[in-house]
DNA sequence: GCGAATAGATGAGTTGAATTCATGTGAGGA
DNA sequence: TCCTCACATGAATTCAACTCATCTATTCGC
């Protein structure tokens, strides 16, 4: 069988064929040349092959051996790259996680530090943008997906979110300025800033709170909620956002939820992976780390 | 350095990795499980890369492992295809001997067997045809040229054959026939076989004989020796030939030389060799050979 | 839920394949 | 002619790789 190859003696082989002299190959293989000696010999003796003419004071190779040596030292050359450039590798996994851009901007990258510093053996590396990825073809993990749940093709598998919170928010600055933002109804005097995408807007609170009537085609229309969420911050109205995608404006005083966080629940995003990718144990650890630290975000909310 | 692999340990790691299972590489190799979690340990301690996920009761690429799999598992196969092409190769050198076709004939393949057992660790190939064939180029080792000396290409050696010894010749029934030939004059009953490419020809025979006056337009003509050495066999006429082509038919009593075995001097065979394949012990050896039978040849002719 | 079974990890002890050493051979150069 | 160099070869030695014994963690069957 082939696993009766000797790759002790193939290397000798190799390497004194080209160096053409054992005493230069055992040299470069830290022996002595009766060592490259031994092992050329069993090779011939092995396949009963000469492989080198041993002549007056050198070796020349035989056609048999010319031929084995360019073949088999393409094959080195080729182990010892990859071996190269594995001891160039310092993290033994890679994992591409592809999203919404607010939940990349909004929540992903406040926190992916954490996951990493847990993980430090996966090279975590995020793409964003509005189109779902095609997670067969490409070299992408995990993609996190905002909107109603299409038709998923066979061997993907989704997770959905928690529910999320969608609450007014607005600037300290304007929920307590001039016309400060207690009561429902104080909304009246605010611009207010809508989320094109959201699948739920301000027609969809009207209808929580009959009593408020608010002109909907007043103020800013982004189409992406990261957008929204500046807006916001920046003090040009009050928007109506998800309290996932806004943790760390809440925590650090950007933003307030003047009328509470208690609001509409929707169920938005999911996560998505190969079913043949979920047991990976990147995968599990990123869906695991994700989740609690949801979780963790949600309790806190 | 690139000498510090292990290929015990990429050899391990290749055959788990193709297999997913330490057991069952372990099981391919010969060896113990454990023998294999130790060679995959030694690399991912030496590499500072994890290249197994252990999980459950299983053990699943990281994708460093992965990509390095994938390259090592290439090279593998083409060094174990390598190998095993070499065991079915049981000649060590190939000896490509490329001739006019009259040397080929006549002289070479009836003595070539002479050589093979006496290096049987080379295979012989004979080509022949009319053209020189380009040595640098091709596959061929030597070129046994007919002719003048063309200007050498730099690179080539040349060596001449001996002076060879041209007589008439021809079938026993011709010499003892109705016309018996003893003298050069009784040349004249018999009709002339004429070799186009020979170096010399009737004319020139006629002129180391001036009281003979033959008819130079009469007779067979062919473009290749061997094909009048053939028509003389026959009892077609008399051929004028190089002693060096027809010892076979000599020998053999196919063919005599009714005027004896002295004639016209002339060198026209060369043996060409690339320079730098020269010294190889298969040219060498064949060269030597070569030489040597036909100094043998020349002796009883 | 609990124990049995499975797959691999790990450290110590063992072994034999590969190496070194000592010596031999033969061709080439001083 | 002798010396040197490059490789060959057989016996002795060694250490890299293996086995063994034991341990852990997870799954599966009951």
């Amino acid at each position: 069988m082939s696993n009766r190859v000797s790759f002790k003696a193939v290397q000798a082989f190799e390497a004194a064929a080209r160096l053409s002299s054992f005493a230069l190959a055992a040299e470069e293989l830290f022996v002595t040349p009766s060592a490259v000696s031994h092992q050329i010999k069993f090779l011939e003796d092995q396949f009963g092959v000469q492989l080198f003419h041993r002549i007056h004071r050198a070796v020349v190779l035989t056609d048999a051996g010319r031929s084995y040596a360019e073949e088999i030292s393409a094959a080195f050359a080729r182990i010892e790259a990859a071996t190269r450039d594995l001891g160039r590798v310092t993290k033994s996994d890679i994992l591409t996680v592809h999203s919404t851009p607010s939940f990349a901007t909004q929540w992903l990258m406040p926190r992916i530090a954490r996951f990493s510093a847990r993980n430090p053996d996966i090279d975590v590396r995020l793409n964003a943008s509005k189109e779902a990825v095609d997670l067969v073809a490409g070299p992408v993990d995990v993609d996190i997906r905002y909107g109603p749940k299409n038709i998923q093709p066979a061997g993907i598998k989704t997770v959905v979110f928690p529910t999320e919170t969608i609450v007014p928010l607005c600037s300290p600055a304007l929920a307590n300025g001039d016309h400060p933002i207690h009561f429902p109804e104080d909304l009246r005097h605010h611009a207010l800033i809508h989320s094109e995408v959201c699948l739920v807007g301000w027609r969809d609170w009207m209808r929580k709170h009959r009593d408020v009537q608010l002109d909907l085609q007043r103020g800013l229309r982004f189409d992406r909620s990261f957008m929204s969420i500046s807006a916001a911050v920046d003090g040009l109205g009050v928007c109506l956002e998800s309290l996932l995608l806004v943790q760390r404006e809440l925590d650090t005083g950007r933003l307030v939820a003047p009328l509470g966080l208690d609001g509409l629940k929707v169920q938005g995003y999911t996560f998505n992976v190969l079913k043949s990718s979920a047991d990976l144990p990147k995968i599990r650890n990123f869906h695991d780390w994700l989740f609690s630290e949801m979780m963790g975000t949600d309790s806190r909310g």
